[in-house]
DNA sequence: TGGTTAACCAAACAGTCGTTTGGTAAAGTA
DNA sequence: TACTTTACCAAACGACTGTTTGGTTAACCA
């Protein structure tokens, strides 16, 4: 199921140093391919899943060798914990930049959803990080992924919060609707087709609007 | 990433019979362990995913040797496409027998959603049929699980069809959001948490209901 | 009662997986 | 110039993967 070396390993690597960081503290000589490797790992996962990309298809595609990779991090999980930190920070970057186009409490909602969506389904080299299909290792880096994602969940239940929804609706359960929604659209999304990103958003919110707006 | 064997077992199942069927044609002994491995197969895969469950797996799960799982099913994906045609039926029928409990549109759509979001988060011996987590082997197989879901969306298209929606509403992006939102839901949702399948299905379609209420 | 076949067991095969180990050329530092 | 560290290469190790092959036992049929 899991191999018997992960646990020793990971545990003396949190004793030394972190290394999930989104980018190294200093690289140390111009020729360090430790971005390339990030960058050619999300471009695979994104595209082939977890499991289906092997640490050789990673190595491939940098031009490396497999047993090279080892030396920037410590082990594959190590390495998706870093792959999903950048895309998190990538696609927090998109969101804020949306928002702060609009100050009008829907538009901005709207605004972070389009832009949401534009990264799940336009972006080959970010990871839809929002999706479940994380590896179903330990529960620790479970943990670790969830709470990377929290302050990016929180981002829009601040921007549902400032809706003036009436009582009657649950803001809880209507971010989770508009947001599930969403993730949910790289499942049918075709990139020829009729509706764009902002178009999906924009529908979404409409039929979501109706009871509060005016 | 593939094996060489594959291509050549599969063509040549298909050629002597189909054993992808919901049920055997005729079980032709009393002890064929044919749906306990099924059963094994669907319990694991659900909890598990596809590439995290293993045919040693399954087989220790059913009491019998890796090997003999052979006799009953060609290969593992020709096995996930059996257990993913029984899912299918058995939330086909959890669906019919709740719309049929109910005469009003709105009603009848809520109840399905009910259904189908209870199928989803509290059966753990049914595979979340609607995820995207199957095999990311060939185009030719996702086809096959795509079609035998078509039937099964298409019965919450007719669901919205027959809602009297005003015209500004895209009816495909309705159901879109709709389902997106609730096969969403497992992945958030925590079994003893406040709101259960009923719950959500009700809260859910409230706020899409209201433009369209009397 | 003899033969056929369904339903397995036992054991292996070839490949892939994540990972480790030891070495090495080049860059930085003194 | 000597020494250290960086950033790899080359090659393997052991575990695990889906799958195959040949044998075996019990149920069925004539």
């Amino acid at each position: 199921m899991s191999d018997p070396c992960r646990a020793k390993r990971v545990a003396s690597s949190e004793a030394t140093n972190d290394e999930t960081g989104t980018a190294g503290q200093s690289n140390r000589r111009q020729n360090n391919r430790r971005d390339d490797v990030l960058a050619a790992a999300a471009r695979l996962i994104a595209r082939q899943g977890y499991d289906g990309t092997s640490m050789r298809d990673i190595a491939a595609e940098t031009g490396m060798l497999p047993g090279s990779l080892y030396y920037h991090f410590v082990s594959k999980e190590e390495l998706f914990v870093a792959v999903h930190a950048e895309a998190v920070a990538s696609i927090n970057r998109a969101v804020d930049a949306a928002i702060a186009t609009q100050s009008e409490p829907w538009a901005r909602l709207e605004a972070a959803v389009a832009a949401h969506l534009a990264a799940l389904v336009e972006t080959t080299d970010t990871v839809a990080i929002v999706s479940p299909n994380f590896p179903d290792g330990s529960a620790a880096l479970n943990a670790r992924l969830i709470a990377e994602r929290d302050a990016y969940e929180r981002k829009f239940a601040g921007l549902v919060e400032a809706l003036d929804l009436p009582e009657c609706v649950d803001k809880g359960l209507f971010r989770l609707m508009l947001l599930g929604a969403t993730n949910w659209t790289p499942v049918w999304y075709r990139p020829g087709g009729r509706h764009g990103p902002a178009e999906i958003a924009g529908a979404f919110l409409d039929m979501l609007r109706s009871r509060c707006a005016v």
